[in-house]
RNA sequence: GUGGGUGUAGCUCAGUUGGCAGAGCCCCAGGUUGUGGCCCUGGUUGUCGUGGGUUCAAGUCCCAUCACUCACCCCA
């Protein structure tokens, strides 16, 4: 038997309800803050993610599904979104007619790692982009839609977790106080640390590792270093956040993983996932655009983990399955015809109807409406094909009445549609 | 890439010192010849993950391999 591929899955009726719902919760709040969807390809060239994720990135180092197409061109696998964003918009001059765009997409994305609860090599994200302001509101803007998504979602355990990274003005002085620092610890840190210490020595601030987090206790912080104008933007940002009641904290060792953040960065936390916390992030990417040949705009987004939100959604993917609201249970084969014909009418109309397709006993057929939770039966046998009638059952309440075959169609509908 | 745990029916899982592969749920039919849920009776469902080895005999012991899963790393 052939199965899917390692890390990958099938989302399967019963659950994939929670993903429509899910979808259409996010689609709506984007759409009515003045997002508007954005569909970008899965595949791009792998250059575009080499330079707008970071050459020496763990993503772009070992996780990208990387082939060369017949023609000989390095085509890669979307392992995020965002560099293809902003490569649309650079591509069709949408900063042309107003700078300010906002945008969401919602698809697949594909890394290779080590599957794991909450990781997959397909997943899922959903995400959002500014285009344009360099304003912290917008910063506290996606902050709090992120978290009224959750709200509405009836996500619990959640937090959100904020933090500044400087700008290129201030994050050279950093980096370089933070090397000095990282010299004279160097027998403390664990190897993953060590190596990472001259190639990206802001991620050592995030290591989980118990012996790392002692040693760097009293490490530099980068918010001593931020210059004035970071500094403003970050408490503009938190002040804007405290006036929308938007819980936070502020985290220092917020690093992400991506080369081209800038100023704010923010993860949405949960303590439900097991190993993974983060169920969304993102951050400012103010010199993306340019760096990728394209105007010097600001820019800001975020992803949210879609498969991981699926896995702490306070909602029952059984309330949200729409059970037929008919079920048409016909004996002897010209009631069967009638029936059949019928539930093409109703389906039409947009009655949800079911029949039973085989030549079964009422009972069993009864059985059937019961286990799809059919909330009406419609009986029609060969007493009520002679008498020009069918009976109309309400499950719930076993009461019955008789509608004459010839305007059925619509007495069903007057009954049953509340 | 590294480490731990787990692979037996569609699902959840038993399976003793190696001795005929099981239960519950689900599904189907009947009890009730035209009325669901509860109950009763009967029935269907297996490369025991895969390949090799030990043995008279392997679901059980040994080796390998694959998959799933959790964790490290990193991230959504």
């Amino acid at each position: 038997m052939i199965q899917l591929i390692r890390g990958f899955k099938d989302i399967l009726p019963g659950e994939v309800e929670l993903w429509q719902h899910i979808e259409k919760t996010a689609a709506t709040l984007f759409e009515e803050f003045g997002f508007s969807e954005i569909r970008i390809p899965i595949m791009e060239k792998t250059e575009l993610f080499a330079r707008s994720i970071g050459e020496d990135t763990d993503i772009v180092e070992k996780e990208m599904y990387t082939f060369p197409d017949r023609k000989g061109d390095l085509l890669t696998l979307r392992p995020e979104a965002t560099a293809s964003v902003v490569r649309a918009y650079i591509q069709h001059r949408l900063y042309a007619q107003d700078p300010v765009r906002k945008f969401y997409t919602i698809g697949p994305m594909f890394r290779r790692e080590r599957p794991q609860k909450g990781r997959y090599r397909q997943f899922y994200q959903i995400n959002a982009e500014i285009f344009g302001v360099a304003s912290p509101l917008v910063d506290a803007e996606l902050i709090f839609l992120l978290v009224t998504l959750c709200e509405r979602l009836k996500v619990t355990d959640v937090a959100a977790h904020i933090n500044s990274l400087g700008c290129p003005a201030c994050r050279p002085d950093f980096k370089q106080a933070l090397s000095v620092f990282l010299a004279g610890k160097t027998a403390l840190l664990c190897s993953d640390c060590d190596r990472r210490r001259d190639r990206n020595p802001l991620r050592v601030l995030d290591c989980k590792v118990p012996a790392c987090r002692e040693a760097m206790i009293d490490a530099p912080s980068l918010h001593d270093y931020l210059c004035a104008a970071c500094r403003a933007h970050f408490e503009t940002v938190k002040a804007t956040l405290d006036r929308l009641g938007v819980a936070y904290r502020v985290d220092k060792r917020l690093v992400r993983g991506l080369d081209y953040y800038t100023r704010t960065t923010f993860e949405i936390q949960t303590g439900a996932l097991g190993a993974q916390s983060a169920v969304a992030g993102g951050g400012r990417y103010d010199g993306l655009v340019q760096a990728l040949g394209g105007p010097d705009q600001p820019a800001i987004g975020f992803a949210i983990g879609f498969d991981r939100l699926v896995e702490i959604v306070g909602l029952n993917p059984a309330d949200l399955v729409r059970p037929p609201d008919l079920f048409m249970a016909a004996l002897g084969e010209k009631s069967q015809q009638m029936a059949f014909d019928w539930m093409c009418a109703l389906g039409r109309q947009g009655v949800r109807a079911e029949i039973d397709y085989g030549d079964r006993s009422l009972k069993s057929q009864m059985k059937r409406a019961d286990k799809l939770s059919a909330r009406y039966v419609l009986i029609i046998g060969e007493q009520e094909a002679a008498q020009g009638k069918a009976t109309l059952r309400n499950m719930a309440t076993r009461d019955q009445l008789e509608i004459p075959l010839e305007r059925l169609v619509e007495a069903v509908r007057e009954t049953i549609q509340p």
